[in-house]
DNA sequence: ACTTGACTTAGACTATACTCCAAGTAGTAT
DNA sequence: ATACTACTTGGAGTATAGTCTAAGTCAAGT
């Protein structure tokens, strides 16, 4: 059994190994299973996890959504319907925010032309 | 020529007259024209760049981005280029947050339906 | 003249999400 | 045995973007 070092994890995913650390006090992740010495090791639902957390949090998932998520997630079947109510008010946020930034997006993309025709 | 207050922007744009005072403090708008007494009398062109602010603030853009393009922008016309290129560039890492959005969407997506037909 | 309410300022404070630091430990290489 | 490196912890520090507070000014209404 080789063991997934913090190290490891921190390149595969591009996060720091401080931020894994602090999401891990958050409780996003983990607790992470840890040798005798203390030092982290890493498994793979542990990576899915990550994976996870990494996605939601590049899309602007607060961390303490994220927490609260895992939070129910821990506490076992009786949550399903307030993790789907969660996830689905989350993607309704996520929704907001995507045609926000299209339209900005299409904005910027029309102040570029003026640029470029030189009407500017 | 009736004045246009803080209030009236800030209730207009939804910004709070600190953010607004923020703003300007950062040289994102104005100057904005003052009354004797200090009293601010915001003007359509300050209208018009509070929007393009919002907008572009709603989309990701830092405060640090609108700074530098408002400053190239009162510096005149041989800032163009540098114009034209910050505003690229920023479109560019829009399009890649809103392509990195859609991504974690669909993937919460997958997730719902999970849920949903009680797969999880 | 006095109260009321909206405005002003500088500067302190807050929330979020990390990021860094000091001090210490464990395992390996020479 | 000593040096080296990577790990550990708790807690302090930082960046960003506001948000709030105190103390004061001004114009209008009674």
């Amino acid at each position: 059994m080789v063991k997934i070092t913090i190290q490891e994890v921190a390149d595969k995913y591009e996060i720091s190994k401080d931020t894994l650390r602090y999401y891990e006090k958050e409780g996003l992740i983990g607790p992470v299973l840890k040798s005798s010495s203390g030092i982290r090791d890493y498994q793979e639902f542990d990576l899915e996890r990550i994976e996870f957390v990494k996605c939601m949090r590049s899309a602007g998932l607060s961390i303490a959504v994220l927490k609260e998520y895992m939070r129910l997630y821990d506490e076992g079947d009786s949550t399903k319907e307030a993790r789907l109510k969660l996830l689905q008010k989350e993607q309704k946020l996520l929704k907001e925010k995507i045609d926000c930034m299209e339209d900005a997006y299409q904005k910027l993309n029309y102040k570029i032309k003026l640029y470029q025709e030189n009407k500017i």
